[in-house]
DNA sequence: ATCTATAATGAAAGCGCTTTCACAATTTGC
DNA sequence: GCAAATTGTGAAAGCGCTTTCATTATAGAT
């Protein structure tokens, strides 16, 4: 390949003279050893002022940028940091790598995007992927791999993950508070003076469907509410799921003046089922949802929900990761969530 | 650096021997050269049937996965392809990226994403943050650069571009016909009795903004409706864009009886936007969109829409790159825009 | 002044792989 | 049967950078 290439620069390289140029071109110029140019690069060294000069001079004559593969394999360090989402194309997560990708790039290095499709396997090949690639960490978003997984990588590699509380060395861990989100979420409507407050679940499997749930307990428990069992319903955090979700409770004939939807894909979904059967939001039903997506705003009405900020989720976890790399110890403050009023919600009086 | 890992190595790994298995261990383990194994490993050359085996064996039973920062030095070939996208948090696109990596890692390559923001400036930093990184091929999602610009990079490596029509060597284009998609949804209108049918563009920068409003003006010329400039407005592809673009249309008094939406973002806001001027959707006014995204399905009203499969563009994309990259000529064969009708249009009778 | 720390630098040895080049072992052609 | 073409293989030279190690120049201590 390395007489292929310069081949294939020649074919197709008319007008590009396609001037690659190296460190060592660099040290030439500057009169100075490789090792004097990458430790300027580097700055793992002393150097004087007079060489680093006209080391940078002749970097910036010359046009040259390092080459991160073989800095990757002398050094060991890619200038690289794997992250493993779910899906690509989720509304809420996709914020997150947004976020990711901008701490990351101002200081040089990449996010290699994996997803896992919310399969343990399939993340456990991503892991491998990423570890191949020689990432220099690995950011985990949620996922399906067991805590003791993710500190078992942690002993190789610094991680980060959300939607997890837990402590490992050379782990870091972000969760925002479901828990008291959900609460809030459903305080909100019994605020209002709903009694039958339907749930609308997501993934039982999944960290944030459990908490919640859980938030939306303490909060009925608080108010002296009964729980029941037959105001449940699970729609798998999407949108179909949440359609599905109201249409059996609609059947079940339990009475319900609001639902509390565990995300905003499933109470976009809800609507449309209540609509189905002639219940209007927020008419014949208050309806709120969790996550805040830029598309709830536009809904039909816009829809209520808990603020969670993906975008600075991501910016968080991408922080710290840099923190871990430089050896320093991760500090963050997370947000807390909020409630976003907007129109799907309205006062019950019975 | 290669003497800080083995330190770090030391530090976080008490049970994970770090056992990084090298090609040469193999060679040893298989006794023949590490040349032999690269061979087999590539298929550059032909081994004995023997060799071979002996050197499968050693792979597999020391766990051997080749160093892909090591290849990419030796040999040119870094197996990962960049992908410039515009935003990582599209709705429209986010399934393209999913398409292009369903496509991308089972050949072992890896998708580097890197989001442009819908700045020529932006996305040229992207192109050289890509080649840095020595990706083996770029994927552009439609972008900004002008054409001139993408020739150029297309002499040094293989490009794929989509959302534009042209040829240059080493580049491949993939356009979905905008024209015709948006002459199919006025025409829809058309058919069901509507006349004064609104516009509400996207970018006007945007080449796909530009094809859609052509294939709308082609359908009223087709039927002999006149054009009405007063009938356009602008919404910028996005919801908020699309609510502000109709409510002006509402205050210029224009009468319309239906509205066809450059896609479905600025047709949801339009929903918002026309409910609160107390018109409805579809029963005051009929509304399509264009891309037919998910959350579509589940608008209030589920929203008709020219649908445009943005996973199946992603897909084709990296096929096309792939038989570049194996130097094949690539053939693909794009899927024509479709109608997808669904609950916001209704017959219009004057 | 002489000896030892300290600072600044370069030479050279890799990192793990690919690829050329040369050579031996076949096979083919006549 | 013998030269010529073909095949299979290994030795070795990098790819562009980092890092150790040794070396020289300089400052500080006695």
């Amino acid at each position: 390949m390395s007489a292929n290439n310069p081949k294939r620069i020649a074919k197709t390289t008319a007008s590009t003279p396609a001037k690659v140029v190296t460190l060592e071109q660099v040290a030439k110029e500057a009169e100075v050893s490789p090792a004097t140019v990458s430790r300027i690069l580097n700055g793992t060294a002393v150097v004087s002022p007079a060489r680093k000069k006209l080391v940078d001079d002749a970097i910036a004559k010359l046009g040259f940028v390092p080459n991160p593969v073989a800095r990757g394999l002398a050094g060991g360090r890619t200038f690289s940091i794997g992250v493993i989402t779910q899906t690509l194309d989720s509304p809420f997560y996709g914020s997150t790598l947004r976020g990711i990708e901008e701490k990351l790039l101002p200081l040089g290095y990449s996010p290699l995007f994996v997803s896992g499709q919310w399969n343990a396997d399939v993340e456990a090949r991503c892991m491998e992927t990423l570890r191949s690639r020689r990432v220099d960490g690995i950011i985990v978003l949620t996922g399906r791999l067991t805590d003791t997984a993710l500190k078992n990588y942690a002993k190789s590699l610094p991680i980060v993950v959300t939607g997890r509380t837990m402590t490992a060395p050379g782990l870091v861990a972000l969760n925002y508070d479901n828990v008291e989100g959900a609460r809030l979420a459903t305080q909100h409507l019994i605020d209002l003076g709903h009694r039958q407050i339907a749930f609308i679940g997501g993934d039982p499997d999944h960290p944030d469907a459990i908490e919640r749930l859980m938030g939306y307990r303490n909060a009925l428990k608080a108010s002296h509410i009964p729980f029941d069992q037959g105001l449940l319903a699970e729609g798998g955090f999407y949108e179909g799921g949440g359609m599905r979700a109201v249409v059996e409770l609609i059947a079940s004939r339990k009475r319900f003046t609001a639902i509390f939807a565990a995300n905003d894909q499933m109470a976009l979904g809800a609507v449309l089922g209540l609509n189905r059967h002639s219940l209007r939001v927020p008419e014949d039903v208050s309806l709120i949802g969790y996550d805040d997506l830029t598309s709830s705003l536009y809904a039909t009405p816009p829809l209520s929900s808990v603020h969670q900020s993906a975008y600075e989720l991501g910016q968080i976890a991408a922080e710290g990761m840099l923190q871990m790399l430089a050896g320093e110890k991760p500090t963050f403050q997370l947000p807390l969530p909020r409630l976003v009023l907007r129109e799907s919600c309205r006062r019950w009086t019975a």
